[in-house]
DNA sequence: TTGCAATGTCGAACCGGTTCGATTACCGTG
DNA sequence: CACGGTAATCGAACCGGTTCGACATTGCAA
């Protein structure tokens, strides 16, 4: 491969001077610019990456944790990746894929050696290990997610809470008085997954405000179990007239089970959920939900992570910000 | 950050000891090593990745070029993605993921700045546009999916005719005369997807050695249309026995149609598929299928193109390795 | 006519590692 | 006791860029 040394002698101008019309920091007279732009073209020269981070001290890569748990919907991830990955190439950088286990470890190793210049952290979990090696890195990071502490970070995460408060205040206007509320699975809580009860509380105490009876469940993640806790919970509550669902299997898992049991939504029952827009037309889910915008965190947090990697300390205070639910009527409620 | 240099000095010293003691290229005393090693751990030191991969040329990372299409169901590329990341750390190697519309242009990018010690193509297709820059890049590759020319190149994909033979043959042993074969969406087939017209043509060609009566058709790939679709095809095909499904959004929204259709499988319907196990296990599906083994596809990917970049040129001749189909057989196929 | 600023280019140092050849000390051997 | 060999370490060069300070040339104003 070509270097700029054999750039600088084909044109017959000294390295520096090579490095000085490519990167436009001091003047180049026309004649010789050209002369070294022609030699370029010829050699097909193109910077060592190394070279240039040595020197620079700047890799333009950003380091993208992705953290898999049991029991979640591990391609789901992707619509958190792809446009991160846009993000990033738009804004010049690469993207280092990490999916290690240990995320602590992965995120030091990365950091240590200088692979990156900044990172951002998928699927932060309410005491994610990774938050500790990420304050002591020289990078800055950006989570999608939100940690018991916030303090020096960029956040970003959907705002479960009034997501919650919205989607019950719907039904509620309807004159619905008994609900059912189905969360994420349990191991997901356990793991410290803070927007499960950052929903569910929510959507409890609001719910005890207006005096409504809700009935809280954790779902399944797969079929079968799926159909069947769907039939046992309607079984067991017979007299609700809306279900409240934040479970992508268990949302997705509804359609053939309300069909099987001859339930007309929303005649007979009103439905609700909480899940991306994408999802939604995967399955072609008739239901009135909020979106869960991963596209909109996941470019928000590079946006942002852009911007401390190239002001560096003058970027400003940290943020922590809750994108505004969105909600999407697909007629699937009525008054009761 | 501490530096080489930095430790040398802790050390008492020189630069190219703590090198070679970190190497084990040299035999360095044991009282000198352990002076090191402790001040490596005081310090902290970690070398710095881009003055290491200008000294050795070697970045010790994979670039992973995905590639998306209309109509494909892009977060089943997770199934691949993953297994690649996992057996690329096994090796010692990061995974630098590129998702950049313009793939030749990407690849280009990444080689000729010697981003990446070796790349993994994925999904490729017949006339993929990345082989060209592959071919004339430095950096070894794997690929997995199957072009027109594989010459030089070590190509990983199913036996995608194998599998459609299997399955014919399959049906035809239990008295099946009559068979519907859905493929996947017309769009992929013009963007150069081989393994549809691999698959679809053994199917019909094997179809027609033994006589049988056999219905092709491309798959819708999202819903309500797959739905609509199921009920016309079997609408006009009342005397068909069974289906062969290669299209996972189509095999995914079969049961309910069946079930409301009041088809019983396998009393009145043979149906057979081709899936990953991932995928099936997801949505429960109960047929007899082939499994699509994304997991191993990417892992051998990765082990020769590992393999290629440890041996250079003298790791033997490039493989073409079609992985053999293995029929998982779940009952969904009856006599008659 | 001299002085000064702007323009265009060069050489050298530096970023942080690796590696080659040379040097020193010490050992056993003839 | 000189000699060769081995173990342990050092210094310098190198990888391929970037950047700082210096320098020569030119144009313009005083």
């Amino acid at each position: 491969m070509a270097t700029i040394g054999d750039v600088a002698k084909a044109a017959g101008v000294s390295r520096s001077t090579v490095s000085y019309a490519l990167s436009g920091k001091r003047t180049i007279s026309d004649e010789t610019r050209e002369r070294i732009e022609s030699a370029i073209r010829e050699l097909g020269f193109t910077p060592n990456a190394g070279a240039r981070a040595l020197a620079t001290s700047q890799t333009r890569v950003i380091g993208l944790l992705v953290q898999f748990f049991r029991d979640e919907f591990s391609p789901a991830m992707m619509q958190y990746v792809l446009p991160i990955s846009d993000a990033a190439r738009e804004a010049g950088y690469d993207i280092l894929m990490v999916t290690e286990d240990d995320g602590p470890h992965a995120l030091k190793r990365i950091t240590d050696s200088d692979m990156v210049d900044g990172l951002v952290l998928l699927n932060v979990a309410h005491d994610d290990p990774r938050v500790g090696p990420l304050r002591s890195a020289r990078q800055p990071g950006a989570l999608v997610g939100l940690p018991r502490d916030t303090d020096g970070l960029d956040v970003f995460d959907l705002d479960f809470g009034e997501a919650a408060r919205m989607l019950v205040d719907h039904l509620q206007g309807l004159g619905h008085r008994e609900i059912i509320l189905v969360s994420p699975n349990e191991h997901v809580i356990t793991r410290g997954g803070a927007y499960v009860w950052r929903f569910r509380d929510a959507a409890l105490e609001r719910a005890a405000r207006y005096g409504l009876r809700i009935y809280p469940y954790y779902g399944e993640t797969q079929q079968p179990d799926v159909a069947e806790q769907w039939n046992q919970v309607l079984d067991a509550r017979p007299t609700a007239t809306a279900v409240i669902v934040h479970n992508d299997a268990m949302i997705a898992g509804l359609p053939p089970v309300l069909n099987a049991r001859g339930v007309e939504v929303p005649r007979d029952l009103s439905v609700v959920g909480i899940f991306s827009e994408d999802f939604g037309r995967l399955f072609s889910l008739p239901y009135t939900a909020i979106e869960t915008s991963p596209d909109k965190l996941g470019r928000a947090a590079v946006q942002a992570l852009v911007h401390r990697m190239r002001d560096g300390e003058g970027a400003g205070a940290p943020v922590v910000r809750f994108i505004a639910p969105e909600l999407t009527d697909r007629g699937s409620t009525s008054t009761r």
